[in-house]
DNA sequence: CCCCCCCC
């Protein structure tokens, strides 16, 4: 037996060669009579391309027969690492499967039919499955119907202009909205098949009108007789196929029921976060992550056009990175607003970004396009894999060490890093931990400027107006350190609220208005040389180069009699190490 | 035949 895999295409039809019969699978010895259709044609043809392996006719004299469209199944599993289906998988073996066809179709003795062979010069060389088969289980489930009266389906892949008749059979995986301009109108969608091959579809004006409703995304379609056109502009089509097809009157585009999962629903090709400086601006890929926050919606006035709504989502991966996703138009509308409306009561949804645009405007980001696909919850073995991660990472006490906040890697420019320290206040630095804060309005927001007494007044210079009141602030730096390093930090209103366990004007009053030293050196004592659970951000902003920027977010005092951490640690030990009461407690 | 993909 020789088997031959993998061929290309040199002619999708050609005639018969010789007097093909059909083998048995389980029959002891060959089936030596053949075929007749009654027209003079001898000869058993098998149907083309289901899973890749394509076109086999087996003759015990002329061993194999046939032509491979190109078996393609390396396709499936290439752009590792982080490429996946979305989607039921193909398990059955495409060879025995057809073997199985064959002897099933002898078995009954019935006259294969190939009606649409028979528009071509001379014989065309394939099987049209006949659909009393197809409506037979369970061999027939193998892989629907793959043939209309074009002929049998053919990978999507081969697609090309110098095919005369064609057919392939995919399944949408994405339809853009549609687009006017000027006079026309237009919208896309994408094609996958069994091979894990794709290509946009476009149509045009009336075509639109024709097929927007028809086409529905997760559905499979037989299409054939649409004008194949290369992809001239690489960047308006981010599919791998070196083609695209523009439907026109003649296109005939069937709905193929019986859909039996043998084309996924979705082909992701997943990049890490932590890779997002190597890719391209403009590029298009796709992500899957938690996502970890999302703004409300807002509009946003456009220089051209009408406005559009947007939101922000933060999605994080297993590379640790999050990566700010904006979502437009209807992706904030509806997308958005589930994912907002789940975030806010506590959840973080996983979320796969198809299409994704890269953006490097003030550090890395994402955006959606017209033609990105955003799924929330993906039935992926990666997305269950990532929701153990997160879950196991909110989980454990991860702290990092000042000497790890201290790296250079550490905060980026787009988006803080978190961190969780233990430390030491070392000393908080001198000068007016609080001062009268400007309580007026600047751009929406409360300005917070320092202002300067004037009589009954605040005077604000950035304002330029006063104010009967003032808001007292904190503004702490201090310096930290634990058994690693030192390092200096701001502290925000609330933790230096919870560090002093005092209001802001109530810390002034004692320190600067009464000046009452006692009290302030109480206080003090009660801070300097105390260990604190210290929740970080650190960021690099951009002001006369990098500059980096650690804030203590919020402050715990670790009273080690009570602690969370040493009890949670206790608790953690006893159930380890339950036979032995012995051991070190690690805090 | 579209190919814009938005805002800072
Ligand atoms: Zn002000």
């Amino acid at each position: 037996v020789i088997i031959v895999l993998q061929l290309e295409i040199l002619r999708t039809e050609c005639t018969l060669i010789g007097s093909p019969t059909i083998y048995e699978v389980n029959a002891p010895q060959p089936k030596t009579g053949s075929y007749s259709d009654g027209l003079g044609i001898h000869g058993s043809m098998i149907s083309r391309a289901e899973q890749g392996v394509t076109n086999i006719a087996y003759s015990p004299r002329q061993g194999l027969l046939g032509s491979s469209t190109a078996a393609r199944a390396e396709h499936a599993v290439k752009n590792l690492p982080f490429s996946g289906f979305y989607g039921p998988m193909q398990s059955q073996n495409a060879i025995y499967a057809k073997m199985q066809q064959l002897s099933l179709n002898s078995h009954k003795g019935q006259r294969l039919a190939v009606p649409w062979a028979f528009g071509f010069p001379g014989n065309t060389y394939g099987y049209r499955v006949h659909p009393l088969y197809q409506q037979t289980p369970p061999m027939y489930m193998n892989g629907g119907p793959v043939t209309n009266n074009e002929g049998p389906a053919i990978p999507i892949a081969n697609l090309n202009p110098y095919l005369a008749r064609w057919t392939i059979k995919g399944r949408v995986t994405g339809k853009t909205e549609v687009r006017h301009f000027g006079e026309g109108k237009v919208f896309s969608f994408d094609l996958l098949d069994a091979q894990g091959d794709e290509i946009r579809a476009t149509c045009f004006n009336s075509l639109v009108d024709q097929y927007y409703d028809k086409i529905v995304v997760g559905n499979v379609y037989l299409i054939s007789r649409a004008s194949v056109k290369p992809v001239l502009r690489k960047k308006a089509n981010p599919l791998n196929h070196e083609h695209e097809l523009i439907l026109d009157a003649s296109t005939s585009v069937e709905s193929c029921s019986g859909d039996d999962g043998s084309i996924p629903l979705q082909r992701y090709n997943f990049r890490q976060i932590s890779e997002i400086e190597n890719l391209d601006c403009s590029s298009t890929v796709d992500f899957l992550g938690v996502v970890t926050s999302v703004s409300p919606s807002v509009t946003i006035a456009r220089k051209n056009g009408p406005e559009a709504h947007k939101r922000t989502i933060q999605l994080k991966d297993m590379s640790g990175r999050s990566v700010p996703i904006t979502l437009w138009g209807n992706f904030c509308d509806v997308e958005g607003q589930l994912l907002h409306s789940q975030w806010e009561s506590g959840l973080n949804p996983i979320l796969a970004v198809k299409g994704g645009r890269i953006s490097h405007f003030n550090g890395p980001s994402v955006g959606t396009t017209s033609s990105s696909q955003l799924k929330i919850n993906p039935d992926l073995p990666a997305a269950e894999k990532l929701r153990r991660w997160y879950a196991a990472e909110q989980e454990d006490d991860v702290y990092q060490t000042i000497v790890q906040i201290n790296d250079e890697d550490f905060g980026t420019l787009s988006q803080p890093d978190l961190a969780t320290v233990v430390a030491t206040i070392s000393f908080v630095c001198s000068g007016a931990c609080c001062y009268p804060a400007c309580d007026l309005m600047f751009n929406g927001e409360q300005c917070k400027k320092r202002v300067t007494a004037d009589g009954d007044w605040w005077w604000c210079n950035r304002c330029l107006r006063r104010s009967k009141t003032c808001e007292y602030r904190y503004h702490i730096v201090c310096q930290i350190h634990d058994h690693t390093g030192s390092t200096y930090a701001t502290v925000s209103q609330k933790a230096a609220r919870d560090i002093i366990g005092r209001k802001a004007q109530e810390f002034y009053t004692i320190k600067d208005a009464v000046q009452n030293g006692q009290e302030f050196e109480k206080i003090m004592q009660g801070i300097l040389g105390c260990e604190y659970l210290l929740k970080m951000s650190i960021k690099k902003v951009a002001e006369n180069g990098i500059v980096v920027k650690r804030v203590i977010v919020e402050a715990e005092r670790l009273d080690l009699s009570n602690s969370r951490r040493v009890l949670g640690a206790i608790d953690k030990l006893s159930k380890d190490n339950s036979s032995s009461s012995v051991g070190d407690i690690e805090i």
